[in-house]
DNA sequence: TAGATTGTTAATCGATTAACAATC
DNA sequence: TAGATTGTTAATCGATTAACAATC
């Protein structure tokens, strides 16, 4: 089976959905329970499971841990990803408190900034650097994964500044289309289209077309 | 021609693109010029923008300022549309800060949140008030729209407050599936989900499957 | 005119779901 | 066993693209 990207996308709303459930200290959930709460079919979530290896049974459904380990197992892998962000400002702020203990097997371990007064300071567990020190600490480090919260002019520089440096994924809050090599994987958070759609969908429009969940 | 998510998603992007191209004196584009820059084909670019109603011609494609002004009119209605944040936190600034003269029709009118020493603070332009004044503000200026960036915990009952005031769409940032009425538009902003998806497809996987743009 | 692009339909492709044997 | 669910394929559905007449 290809795994996609929307694969992907779902595999993690179930952990999310999982996580939930493992709270609220049930130990079994049923294809069609996730599927409720995913919005699919219970054939969907069955069929996104089977890339994730790990069986149910017809009695019992899934176990909600070891599901959850699963799913852990096939997206990330056993050794972790090391994380950078780069532009500690409110939303790189608010971003590394949003990651903070959420993925065991991902773990932001360097923030960057070309501002002084941050160098060494530690937010919400991350140590913050230097710009000038980013390559060599992406090295020393092994860090693959960056997350672009600089102001909308200075993300295309550090893009390949991070690019040189190794990492070989994006995750990019600017709001502009990153000019990367094609081997790099690159994830834009597009939060204007996300507010038009919205804006488009909420009843406003209501004359025009019918509003709907996607 | 049903308008879908998708075709939302990507005029939104069309639109983007066009801002790019306005900015550097650029008057016409062709469909396959917005195809390479959106990653589609250009038949897709001809046939989303079939809904606008905004015609281009053979000879000169389309006219890039009309074509904006025409995507604006489908994505927005005419008068604008209200929206209102809940949460001035680290993440709410940053989005009071991206949102801010990004698009004519959608405008941020007003913030709210519970901590005293903010009200009547008037932060990226927009006015800060406390959650009492959520229903009789959220009335008064017609907002259709609201923005919630406040802690997990808060989410859904600041959802229920909302939508209790007469908000139609919710931007949610906020790690939970909230509950709401079925004629409620929600968009979640499933950050994790994109972070788990970066490192998927980075080539920390690369001997599992071949690393893919989607 | 010749060449290129638009608007639009038919064909294709891929993703989702229905269905069902195997299983508990 | 009977009833329900799983894993998996075939059928369906919807979205994307190829193709082409009309147009500049």
């Amino acid at each position: 089976m290809r795994v996609s990207d929307k694969n992907i996308g779902r595999l993690s709303l179930y952990r999310f959905l999982l996580d939930t459930l493992s709270n609220e200290g049930i130990t079994e959930v049923y294809s069609h329970e996730l599927a409720t709460a995913a919005n699919c079919s219970a054939a969907q979530v069955r069929r996104d499971l089977m890339a994730v290896k790990y069986p149910g049974s017809p009695a019992h459904g899934y176990a909600v841990d070891k599901l959850v380990e699963g799913i852990d197992n096939f997206l990330n892998p056993p050794e972790g990803v090391q994380v950078c962000l780069v532009g500690v400002g409110n939303l790189g702020r608010a971003m590394l408190d949003y990651f903070t203990s959420r993925r065991p097997k991902l773990h932001i371990i360097a923030a960057f900034d070309c501002n002084a007064a941050l160098f060494n300071r530690v937010i919400q567990g991350v140590r913050c650097y230097p710009m000038t020190r980013l390559g060599e600490i992406i090295h020393e480090k092994n860090i693959k994964v960056g997350i672009i919260t600089v102001p909308t002019d200075a993300a295309q520089e550090v893009a390949e500044l991070l690019i040189e440096a190794g990492v070989a994924g994006l995750l990019n809050f600017a709001p502009i289309r990153l000019k990367t090599p094609t081997h790099t994987f690159v994830e834009n958070i597009e939060l204007t289209m996300s507010l038009e759609k919205v804006a488009y969908f909420s009843n406003v429009h209501k004359t025009k077309h019918e509003a709907r969940k996607p």
